[in-house]
DNA sequence: ATCATTTTGTGATTTTTTTGTCAAAACGAA
DNA sequence: TTCGTTTTGACAAAAAAATCACAAAATGAT
């Protein structure tokens, strides 16, 4: 049952997606559900679901299945849906406005408090009504107000400097937009979103693809 | 050598991140670079550099290590960098902006001919250059230009039809921006952006060190 | 209440991925 | 050239992840 060795971290990425699909069984008033229906919508293995969510405890009965309001409870509670966070978003650029914009971060338990940039023009100004400071007073700032997490929409050359003052700050939670790797001691949990990685795997597998179409053609 | 049998996405998705590290290099006008002095700056064992290089033909050259450049070069044809794809837009909200702005990817060989969407207040105005189109006109504007992929920022609920849309209209490449899965045939390249996904495992992280710290201070 | 059916949880097995190891190749100093 | 050093490429071993397979539990129809 809820053994406590260690999760694997190809089990934690695969909970969110779980946690997607059980909230759609509800809004379709699907109350129960077995591992192999569950496999079938979400084209993963049977096996590999009951093994996933045993990482966390018998959640399911058998000859019945699991019951998804109790499933989708128990997942999000692992995932610390209730828990919220303070973010401060840095840079209030393209993707910078994108996330602040974005409701449903808010909605996940995770407030953006505060904008920082060091351009003059957006300094001073609010953006979905979230204060832009000058980034020179995120150590004031950070030393008075509490932030969990930074969210990092930097230029390139701007991380080591920003990435450095943050994690001084006692910023433990990075979320990580720029193509830059971090690298930073224990204690200090970064994710990265690399999105031109990502769309250059695309390119890839799309040019593989299409040499495949061409050569099944021929 | 250059065996032709099939590469593993984990090698796939590790590409970019060579890439990025070789062009670091090239700027630093480092010329050469050994496996092992790579592993150290890039935090991986050296086996697996040698290992993953090796899936694409030998590189390297014993006593020697690897030439920065050629090497740079190397993964950029494999990742088909000179390639130019088609790709269109669609959704002119938060985050579709903020790719369309992305000057980026244009240079990574991703050109964003058109965006579309269905608000009457973006139809007929451009954003960054682009035209943006009634998404009611993407049939007829497919069938006149070629598009490689589809970038889809689109809000959940429209994105059945869309996608069905698009596929259609003989996209084999989608960049998909949604929370939804999306299962599509064979032939069909899809590449996820789960960014709410990310954020709720930087959340359980978090959560997890935070959990940790607290225990080790206790 | 009985029994065939469903379905989980779990240990075993298989597959995939990562790491370790070393002979052979190339280097570069003397 | 010669020889000790460096470093790859390839293979072997280990670790991790996914899948299989089945006993045991619960269901639900009769």
């Amino acid at each position: 049952m809820a053994g406590d060795k260690k999760i694997s971290m190809a089990v934690i990425r695969r909970l969110p997606r779980y946690f997607r699909y059980l909230y759609d069984l509800i809004r379709l008033d699907i109350r129960r559900i077995s591992s192999k229906e569950l496999s079938e919508r979400m084209d993963i293995t049977a096996s590999q679901i009951r093994q996933d969510l045993n990482c966390f405890g018998g959640f399911g009965q058998q000859g019945y299945g699991y019951n998804v309001q109790s499933l989708y409870d128990e997942i999000g509670r692992i995932l610390g849906v209730e828990r919220r966070f303070s973010c401060a978003l840095f840079g209030a650029g393209n993707m910078g406005n994108a996330l602040a914009n974005y409701e449903n971060f808010q909605n996940r338990g995770f407030d953006i408090t505060v904008i920082f940039d060091s351009a003059a023009d957006k300094v001073g100004t609010a953006i979905h009504g979230i204060p832009v400071l000058h980034v020179d007073g995120m150590e004031s700032f950070l030393k008075s107000k509490h932030v969990d997490i930074a969210i990092l929409t930097v230029p390139n050359r701007a991380m080591p400097d920003i990435t450095a003052r943050v994690v001084k700050a006692g910023v433990k939670g990075i979320w990580n937009f720029s193509p830059t790797d971090l690298k930073l001691g224990e204690g200090i949990v970064v994710e990265n979103v690399h999105l031109s990685d990502s769309l250059m795997v695309l390119g890839y597998r799309l040019m593989e693809q299409l040499r495949e179409d061409a050569a099944r053609r021929k």
